[in-house]
Order: C-alpha cells, then structure tokens, then sequence
DNA sequence: CGATAGTTTAGATTATATCTAATCTGACAA
DNA sequence: TTGTCAGATTAGATATAATCTAAACTATCG
C-alpha cells in the first residue's frame, strides 16, 4: 500500500494523519510478522519521524478501534499487532511462541440460535501445534540417534 | 469434580499434589469464568491454605505446561486461565471484553498441505461480536429515540 | 490570525509477571 | 524411623509492559 492509501485510510477512519501514526501504519503494513508494542517502538524510532513510547501505544489504541490494526490474540506477555490488510488466519507454535500467518478460509459458522443472543461479527480460526522449524528441530534429534 | 479427582489429575501430570496446586485446581474448576492470576490469588487466599503471589504464578505455569490448565486466547492486558474440562470454544465480547464459554463444535480442519510442513495439533475458535448484555444495551437507547 | 481540539512528549507511575535466596515439605532410600 | 535431597513455597525485590500526567506542540477551522 502505499503513502496515499495510508493516508486515505487514516482519514477515513476519523483519525488525522500525523507523521507518527503514518509511520506505525506505514511499518505495520510492510509486515509478515506479529511485532510487539516495543517492536514497533525500536523499529519506528530508528528514523524520523521520533515517537515517545506513549504515542505508540497511544497510536495502537487509536488504531485498533477504528479497526485500522488488530490485537492478535495469543499468548505471551506483550501484545501483538497486525495491520487488517488481506484476510488470514493464524498459526500459534505450541514451542517458540511464534505467530504465523496462514491463509483464510471460511470457517462453517455457528447454526442460528447457538450464540443465544449474542451477536456475531467473526469467527476467528487459530491454529495450534509447530512451526516448520520447531517441527523439523523435533525431527532432526532423533533421526541421528 | 471431587477432591480425589484432581489430586489424581494432578499426580497423573506428574506434579505433587501441593495444598496451593489443589487450590488452584478447584477454583479453577469451579469457574465458568475466565479468572486473571490475580483474581485467581484473591479468592484462593481468601481461605488457607494461603499461597504468595510467587507460587500462584509458579502453579499455573506448571498446571498449563503439563495441559491441566490452560491460558485463554484474548486481548486484554493480564493473561486469562481456565481449566481443561469439558471441551468448549470462547466468544469474547468486542465491547466489555468478557470471555464466555460456548459449546463446542467440529471445526472443519484445512485440507492437507495447507499449514506446509507445520504439524497441527489443535483447532481453536473464537468467535467475536457482543454479548447478551452487551447487545441489549446498545438495543435500548436507540429504541427509546 | 487566533482559538481550540487533537496530538505528542518525557518522565513518572501502575499493573502484571518474574526473579531470588532462604526456608519449608514431602518422598524416597537406607 | 531417620536423613537426605529435590521440589515447592515464601516474601520481597526487580523487570517488563502499559498507562498516566501535565506541559508543549500542531493542525484545523472560523
């Protein structure tokens, strides 16, 4: 995506585009993985414009409720975002904690009438086990014993 | 589940069944809610055995290491814990964050080469939206206008 | 241009989780 | 039964992540 679009992304989601929140939104987007507060603060700060830590989380909360970026929900003690860019689903290794990226697919929803009255807005798929790595790393010991 | 029951689970996990892990274990178990380790050593202090703030952390550590327990998939900013009983997936509220059971029911599983040479273990679901409560009160001021 | 709302700042503070070293406890072997 | 030792707990210190605060800055609108 570029600069324009980012911009027009912004302003259409009520927010003004302030050089800080382009930059997160700008980092975001060039983004495979599943960067943590602190992540996006280091790599932000490594060129102009500068953010204080306050403004990254500040801009993060700004950003999830207009529905920009999203909390992806998984374990680990530091949040972790991703830019709503093309749908996905995730993959969460079991061993090193890694977030992954996998590709959507409609999950069957829910018959009518099993959420009772709560109202439905996603359904969200995370996949659990390892990562190609932790697999393979799995392997590898005991094929050479 | 009675106290034999869980002193069972536990030793059959190979933990000790410690006065303070038995604790956890029957809160946990007496839940429906989704408990933050610091709701979860409140109520278990508010009788003995007494537990410091250090071991609650440590047990559940170990109780989700060895899949008694397990850590809830969710935003928000302390880590959220239930007890590995009867199968369920989760709905999370958009609006107050609250962490609902809900029944389960067979997700269809990706076809084969789909995670690559990932191996999975599990298929979790969260569904996402407003609950009951949450609903109902966005319902009634707009009907009342 | 001035006013004002929105945004950022930098450091302080809070909340959550983890560490640390000493002490306690239970299991097991002799 | 006793002694040993590994596992567990303790209580407070420390680390980490997130949030607050009040002042300053900036962009937008009248």
């Amino acid at each position: 995506m570029d600069a324009e679009a980012i911009k027009r992304s912004l302003e259409g989601s009520g927010l003004r585009c302030t050089p800080q929140r382009y930059a997160v939104m700008a980092f975001l987007m060039g983004q495979t993985k599943h960067p943590t507060a602190g992540e996006i603060f280091e790599a932000v700060n490594r060129v102009d414009p500068r953010s204080s830590r306050a403004t990254i989380y500040n801009n993060l909360r700004d950003l999830v409720q207009v529905g920009l970026v999203r909390e992806v929900a998984a374990e680990g003690r530091a949040a972790r975002f991703d830019a709503k860019g093309m749908r996905h689903h995730h993959f969460i290794c079991d061993r090193c904690g890694k977030v992954e990226d996998v590709d959507w697919y409609d999950v069957s929803t829910p018959e009518s009438g099993y959420l009772g009255t709560r109202t439905l807005r996603e359904c969200e798929l995370i996949f659990r086990g390892l990562c190609a790595k932790c697999a393979s790393r799995r392997v590898s010991p005991r094929s050479s014993s």
